[in-house]
DNA sequence: GCATCAACTGAGAATGATTCTCATGTTCGT
DNA sequence: ACGAACATGAGAATCATTCTCAGTTGATGC
């Protein structure tokens, strides 16, 4: 349950500040490509190593999209939820203190401990509906 | 919108019959497997597409992983949620009016449509906490 | 019962994200 | 600067899922 130590790599740094830069959740494929791209120096695995242990740590943001893949995000307060647009991508954090607390009392009501929940709300956001249908 | 027409075959309803016969969650691997060590001649990509096809007119209830795998299970009612223990898979059917009141609410408060969410809840059942830790 | 045709099937290849391997490179404490 | 442990990265391996496409089978008309 603790935290080991982490060296300061100057590849951790990238990623980080990669992240910092923008507000949306991008992939660690895509995240990889983009710092390729911007010159650095960085493999794949380490992409994913980073990405998984910063986000053990509650010091980045990560959600699964439906098909499965992880997203990540610089990440700013504790926890809490998002919405998706399932056509643009766009994401609003949400809290959800009622839906959290509802999780925990159901869990425990069941005699569940060590509880973790995942909620994710996808839709097509305001810009997105009047095209498509 | 419509549903195509589909043929009665031995194969689905092999698959149905497997998944009406148990109450627990099963991966398309593992139902697959089953099946073949039933005496039942059918192929893998015959499972995924069955079970996608009856999971997508909500014949039968699916939920990911944390692992990113697909479980199915044969399902009842309408729309509910799991509550699934990460040590011993066992999983109970609750339902979230409350948190799915929720969602709703929250995302048509962010101007968005056509809305979705998944919620899981993971932990551990009273029968596997005593063990590891 | 028999022919017909389209939907269904299945073995294996393809895909795609993620993880693993392990030799090499870096960071940190001294 | 030195040494040792940790981090890195190229590519292979893994694993679930999807695709391909020729052969099979169910539904239907006669």
């Amino acid at each position: 349950m603790s935290e080991r130590p982490r060296r300061v790599t100057r590849q951790q740094q990238a990623i980080t500040a990669a992240l910092q830069g923008r507000d949306d959740f991008r992939s660690a494929q895509e995240l990889h490509a983009q710092l390729r791209s911007g010159g650095a120096t960085i493999g794949l695995a380490t992409v994913y190593r980073t990405l998984q242990a910063l986000a053990d740590e509650g010091l980045i943001d990560m959600l699964r999209t439906e098909g499965g893949e992880s997203l990540y995000r610089a990440c700013s307060r504790g926890h809490h939820h998002h919405l998706v647009c399932r056509t643009c991508g766009r994401t609003v954090e949400v809290e959800a203190d009622d839906a959290e607390r509802w999780a925990i009392r159901t869990a425990t009501a069941y005699g569940f401990t060590d509880v973790e929940h995942t909620l994710e709300i996808f839709g097509r956001c305001a810009s997105c509906s009047g095209s498509g249908g």
